[in-house]
RNA sequence: GAUUCCGUAGCUCAGCUGGUAGAGCAUUACACUUUUAAUGUAAGGGCCCUGGGUUCGAAUCCCAGCGGGAUCACCA
């Protein structure tokens, strides 16, 4: 490739050169000791002066500003900036000023790592510093840094907002624009209150396979692969689901696993080609037991992220305190447009959705034009989380029948911000009922439905050794981290969300 | 995939009904030993996304393409 390099690269290049001439290595290979972080001097430095006599901290350079023979400057490390005072005779004791005149005031640039010695005080205007005693050049940067300006009060100047620039280059993007660190180490605090919250249930975090021969566990269109030495195809997982299921059956009572899932769809702001959801299965519970243990731990991660159960969402406020709200699908549809599902035959249920301005085509079974009614009329008002339990059992493939409700399946999906959080059940663990609901799923996908699933003979095997009655979850991790960093597109909750790739001729 | 908006200096953005480019920050040079969106003076920096078309003349108007955002469809 051949990147024409625009006067500031050249510069910099220039810099490089002369750095090296002057006998400094840009890219030393020792290591550089630090003892202290910017966070923990702004911190602890008032009430213990005592300790930052002699500290030792490296950072990028994000501002300079040169008043003739004393300097100030910001370096920003892992936890935040801390200004700098360099005065050129401290940095250089004896005749030789070159270290102050050329090295740093020349030579080094906004965007370059560098280590610093020295002593902790406060300026006159009442800025905690560090005054330099030494300096060292750790890394130097051939590109500019965009560079963002905040005043005194909060406000910020020309921030860098252009999506492409942050998505593609999200290491800049991490270095110039402070909130969004913020949000990854919040997904993180997510993910690890999560694992001890099952942890301490007794669940065993487990790995199933990303290739599958059969893409199973949900219904989307899967990445295909293919594996040399076996010269056989290979699905990228669309989910985990009969691969969780497959460890109950074998004894283990409690798994779970954050799982990287692959579909290839459409992508929007709440959908990427890869995602994570949480799945975890619980031998002899039930989906009742399932909606306790869920809201009781949605509640247990917004109070360890916001320490309140109260989490802002846009324009909203959305409270994850227990218990949730809780609504049968045919009364949540009964409720927002008048329609009595149960005493409608097929026909009159087609034509009555269609009357509510419903995409219906003539592939779709009724389960299927339930769920668009659902999605059309309903799903986007329960900004509250609530749980809609007790889906049709043509479109719950994997669910138990229900223990009293006809037709009906244990199954709740768990409604956050008018978008589907979570889908749990009873597991279905009746091999012979198993295979019965496989079968009509290929009815479907003969009739044209092709997002209908496979038979998984393997799984119906497994099955037939016998599952201990179950209750299966699986969570979008990526929605819930979009609403407990309250981020509207999933772009942001990602560090490196899917983009057309480009192109460097 | 459909509709719509956007693409100008390293970054944020101006650029009117067409007359071949401007500002702030950044960069370069000089001054300044407690400043903080530091300041003052001066200078350099542009395939105006790409390719066609209209026109005497296009950053500007039209068409196509590329890239991105938003909305819709599919899905989680």
């Amino acid at each position: 490739m051949t990147h024409q390099l625009t006067e500031q690269e050249i510069v910099r290049r220039q810099k490089l050169d002369q750095l090296r001439a002057a006998g400094i290595n840009p890219y030393p290979a020792e290591e550089f000791i630090i003892n202290a972080t910017a966070a923990d001097i702004h911190e602890n430095y008032e009430r213990d002066k005592t300790n930052y006599k002699d500290i030792s901290i490296a950072g990028r350079i994000m501002s300079v500003r040169v008043m003739g023979n004393a300097s100030f400057a910001e370096i920003q490390d892992q936890t935040g900036r801390i200004q700098i005072y360099v005065r050129r005779d401290d940095i250089c004791p004896g005749e030789d000023k070159s270290m102050y005149n050329t090295v740093f005031k020349k030579l080094l640039d906004i965007g370059d790592i560098i280590g610093i010695t020295g002593y902790v005080f406060t300026t006159q205007v009442g800025e905690i510093s560090i005054h330099v005693t030494s300096l060292k050049l750790l890394s130097k940067a051939l590109r500019p840094l965009p560079i963002v300006k905040t005043d005194e009060s909060g406000n910020t100047f020309d921030a860098v907002t252009d999506p492409e620039f942050r998505y593609r280059q999200r290491y800049a993007d991490l270095i110039i624009n402070a909130t969004v660190k913020d949000t990854f180490v919040k997904r993180t605090k997510m993910m690890n209150a999560i694992r001890e919250h099952l942890n301490n249930l007794g669940l065993l975090e487990v790995d199933t396979p990303v290739l599958q021969p059969i893409p199973g566990g949900a219904a989307a269109r899967p990445f295909i692969t293919h594996h040399n030495a076996l010269d056989v195809p290979f699905y990228l997982r669309i989910a985990n689901e009969l691969y969780l299921k497959r460890l109950v059956v074998g004894g283990f009572d409690g798994v779970y696993e954050f799982s990287r899932n692959f579909r290839n769809e459409g992508m929007d702001r709440t959908h990427n080609p890869e995602f994570t959801v949480l799945e975890f299965y619980v031998a002899y519970r039930d989906y009742e037991w399932m909606m306790k243990t869920c809201e009781t731990m949605l509640e247990k991660v917004a109070l360890a992220i916001h320490g309140t159960t109260e989490v802002p969402m846009g324009d909203k406020i959305i409270n994850f305190a227990a218990p949730f709200k809780r609504i049968t699908l045919f009364d949540a549809i009964k409720e927002h447009t008048g329609i009595d599902v149960t005493a409608l035959n097929d026909e009159e249920l087609k034509t009555a959705a269609r009357n509510l301005g419903c995409n219906i085509d003539n592939t779709m079974g009724r389960g299927k034009i339930i769920d668009a009614i659902f999605g059309d009329k309903c799903e986007g008002t329960y900004v509250q989380p609530t749980f809609i339990t007790d889906y049709p059992v043509e479109m719950s493939p994997l669910t138990k029948k229900h223990r009293s409700k006809e037709g009906l399946v244990e199954r709740f999906e768990l409604m956050v911000n008018g978008k589907e959080l979570a889908n749990a059940y009873s597991e279905l663990n009746d091999p012979i009922d198993q295979r019965e609901r496989f079968e009509d799923q290929v009815k479907l996908m003969e009739r044209g439905d092709d997002e209908a699933m496979y038979i998984d003979h393997d799984f119906l095997r497994a099955l037939e050794y016998g599952m201990p009655p179950t209750a299966g979850i699986g969570i979008g991790i990526d929605r819930l981290a979009m609403i407990m960093t309250n981020n509207a597109s999933i772009q942001d909750v990602l560090f490196f969300p899917q983009m057309r790739p480009e192109k460097w001729d």
